[in-house]
DNA sequence: AATTATTTTTAGGCCAATCTAAAAATATAT
DNA sequence: ATATATTTTTAGATTGGCCTAAAAATAATT
């Protein structure tokens, strides 16, 4: 991965490739000027600027009106800036035991710390993590994301058991609300029961029962428990 | 020390901060504009215009063709990044086995990671350390340096037993140069012979003997063995 | 097909941080 | 004390990243 994508870029430019990488990682189609311009909080004559520049260090392949690809050097340097970023948040909560509602906004900073050399002796440190705190894929040295057969808890059967591994919703009062209920990673769960009405479910949750409105149910990855 | 320098300062605005601080905290005299432009490694004109904007944001008292000294607030500020920069540091040794020549760059970006939160887990996950790797205090929270007696090698007597407790050059080349003669912090050292002709030392090393140039000592902190 | 709405780009300006060259202030030497 | 050298500041320009307002291109309606 290094390799590939050894150039020295600002702090607002990796931000720009991040939120590029993260609206075209879906779908796979061109993001637009104005998708940019939401996700980055700034202006879209502001990101036309920028993308001209992203353009022209080959990072993204930019045509005018029809919106920015990136290239091979520039999906290389977004991963690599994902990797940093969930490891930092895996040392976070594994080691300095922040909860996992704490750590985005440090990992933020903490990804454009410039050194591989660090970054593979963290993911040594922390024994090679395959996903962060919140259940996402960490990508290995050479860009390789882990797959995971998952669900969202709203579309699994009734009484099958199954276990949370990740969740959708990254926002510190989703996070906190989900502590609240006691659903964190690799807690085993249960639909019991479904209800029509407003899409509430009732779930096992370990040994006690617990009512999830469908908002919080959607937000849920899940896997269908194989014990 | 947080509450009295809860401010967003740029990355640069930090680090002409640090600057003045290195170059006042032996005399604790106002410090030059051409001092601060060589630490910097930029221009005088740089450096003025950026002394008027500290100024501005009371971190420092600057008088036109006088020099500058920091504030409390700056000074606060400063010892605060040392504080982060030394930590960084050990944690770099201790957790992820880099080598004490290699931590400093890295250190350097890490210690403008803004979370006065993380700042205090890590010193807390690293035991409270009161010195980084080189033998350098780590300021505490509130600002205070552990003060310890030391002598430069070259000043102390013959055939008293000394632990290597610090280093007055912080170069890669002279950090490797001293792993090579097998001395690192909590060495123990004793002078044998002194040699006029060159300032040179002979120094029993643990159990063998060495040669060491007036160069390579005059940059050793030692301190009196009690044992 | 023509009009209207939306998206995107351009134009022009602002601010922080840098530079070089010239001017001004201070220090040193004769 | 005067001349010379050094240090420091000012002046003016540049670059990255941002802004608003206006123009241009594209998409959606009628
Ligand atoms: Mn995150
Ligand atoms: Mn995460
Ligand atoms: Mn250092
Ligand atoms: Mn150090």
């Amino acid at each position: 991965m290094y390799n590939a994508c050894r150039m020295k870029l600002s702090i607002t430019e990796e931000n720009y490739l991040k939120a590029i990488f993260k609206l075209s990682e879906r779908d796979n189609k061109a993001v637009s000027t104005n998708a940019i311009a939401r996700q980055m909080q700034t202006s879209a004559a502001s990101v036309t600027d920028m993308l001209k520049r992203l353009s022209e260090k080959k990072l993204l392949k930019y045509t005018k009106y029809k919106g920015v690809t990136l290239s091979e050097k520039g999906g290389k340097l977004s991963t690599n800036l994902v990797r940093k970023h969930r490891l930092w948040e895996v040392f976070l909560v594994d080691k300095l035991n922040f909860r996992w509602d704490e750590v985005h906004e440090i990992a933020e900073q903490l990804e454009h710390i410039d050194s591989p050399d660090l970054v593979n002796r963290l993911d040594a440190f922390l024994n090679h993590p395959k996903f962060d705190p919140h259940g996402d894929p960490i990508p290995s040295a050479d860009g390789k994301f882990t797959l995971r057969s998952q669900q969202i808890l709203t579309e699994v059967d009734h009484k099958l058991p199954v276990l949370v591994v990740g969740v959708r919703e990254h926002s510190v009062a989703f996070l906190r609300h989900l502590d609240e209920l006691d659903i964190h990673l690799g807690q085993q769960l249960e639909i019991l029961e479904r209800y029509d009405y407003d899409d509430s479910i009732r779930v096992r949750v370990g040994d006690h029962q617990q009512m999830i409105s469908s908002k919080v149910a959607r937000n849920i990855f899940v896997k269908i428990n194989p014990s």
